[in-house]
DNA sequence: TTTATACCGATTACCGATAATCGCTTGACA
DNA sequence: TGTCAAGCGATTATCGGTAATCGGTATAAA
């Protein structure tokens, strides 16, 4: 089974300075690499919103046994990317524009607690990976036909490593948690040409507001950020954005 | 295996107006018997913060396979009960001082936002139901020598019922997730007499505020009540705390 | 045609056993 | 005496197979 631990992805999120304090990436269990690779699978759109993961079928896929990708299929779950129903299956998360609404809502409170909590930790040195992070999504952004769903990953890493600098790692497993699925499949809008195009450095502003130190405009650049992102979730309620979240095709 | 769904507090949970509307609760599946299980001896302090949680024993103890017990515990883990590490095996979570405070902020933003839309879809129903846990709780706190852990339980249910109603699963999930260890904890507290006992009907005051349906009222209310049973987290560090949190003994 | 029911294929749930891994001990060696 | 690596016991990780369960379908009765 490849490890799923090349590409650009993998290695910006592995540079960060918190795990060059540490050693090198250990091997993960087999369960965490099936995890990987459905995860990848989903962000790149491979598996869409209610897709049926069959645990036997994925098992002789990576020729591991179905305990292994049973395992994998509850992380899965844990991470909101899929949905188990007692004796009836596993298949891919389907986001009601409803969810994703109450899902930006905890965000808002949450996010900026996080950044808040940050701020005063951040180093040079996590900077210079945020802001490393940052150059990475804009290019993309400026490149026409780009791979959007590498994007989407390299932006979860950027917030991401904020929360994990909050020091609370309970605050952060929760954020994780509540906005990876925003992120796994807001590649699907961009299929149907939903999200408007960001104009310049849509980071830029977040890392600034860090480096000021004061809560209010952190809160206030933070919320900003994404509620621009989802404007079109938290505003319109169309068919053909209900279609394509729910995975209708 | 014993079913677990006998005594008070099964019977407190299964009868609220949500599980009467739909059938009787069927049968659960071992692996979450085995996690209510432990969950419950959590609870009662009978499995006690960095004790550990061996999957042969357990599964042993209740007649059920490894792999089963594997299952529950990371069920376990997930609500945040047990702590997992990778080849080395499971412990009960010992939360620390901060993190009892991290999980209280959370809290302080999310269970307000949580109320208030809840407040709008109350029933009569509802607040019936509510009263009567509330009326169990009161009784619990006036009877001298009571089962602190099954009153922590109904109390619990009664915050998650409320939550439940909030019409937003990914807000109850996670309030759920990040406050069941402070529920399930706070037992211990009790044994050493940290806790100072409460006058009157605590949760009188949420009803009365959800029932006005003001913002603002509710949002204080429900942040007074859990700042005031967790004052000696947010105000304290002594020691036994320490030691009583970390599970020495 | 409608409804009830027994069966069937597909899939999940669970099991018992083996392989891999970890921390610790032991003992050779400087 | 101190150090380090091989070996050991306990435990987790993974495997392959069996049992239980579900939805759907074919069949039969009304």
């Amino acid at each position: 089974m490849k490890a799923g631990l090349n590409g650009r992805v993998a290695t910006l999120v592995g540079d960060s300075p918190l795990n060059r304090a540490g050693k090198l990436a250990l091997a993960d269990s087999l369960k965490t690499q099936v995890t990987e690779i459905l995860k990848e699978k989903i962000f790149a759109g491979a598996l869409k919103p209610g897709d049926a993961l069959r645990e036997m079928h994925i098992a002789r896929e990576y020729s591991v046994s179905q305990a292994t990708v049973r395992e994998a299929l509850l992380q899965l779950e844990q991470l909101g990317l899929a949905v188990r129903m007692a004796n009836r299956g596993t298949i891919v998360t389907k986001l009601t524009p409803q969810d994703v609404r109450d899902r930006l809502e905890i965000r808002s409170e949450l996010d900026p607690m996080a950044c808040i909590k940050a701020s005063a930790k951040l180093t040079e040195d996590d900077f210079a990976y945020l802001e490393r992070l940052a150059k990475e999504i804009s290019k993309d952004y400026k490149t026409p036909n780009y791979n959007f769903y590498e994007t989407s990953q390299i932006d979860f890493q950027f917030h991401r490593y904020i929360w994990q600098r909050s020091g609370s790692p309970v605050l952060c497993a929760t954020l994780e948690q509540v906005t990876l699925p925003l992120f796994a499949f807001i590649g699907l809008l961009r299929q149907v040409g939903v999200e408007e195009r960001r104009t310049g450095d849509p980071h830029k502003p977040i890392i600034e507001a860090l480096r000021s130190g004061k809560a209010r405009q952190i809160t206030q650049v933070v919320r900003a950020h994404f509620e621009n992102s989802y404007n079109h979730f938290i505003e319109s309620n169309s068919d053909d954005l209900q279609a394509v979240i729910e995975g209708r095709r």
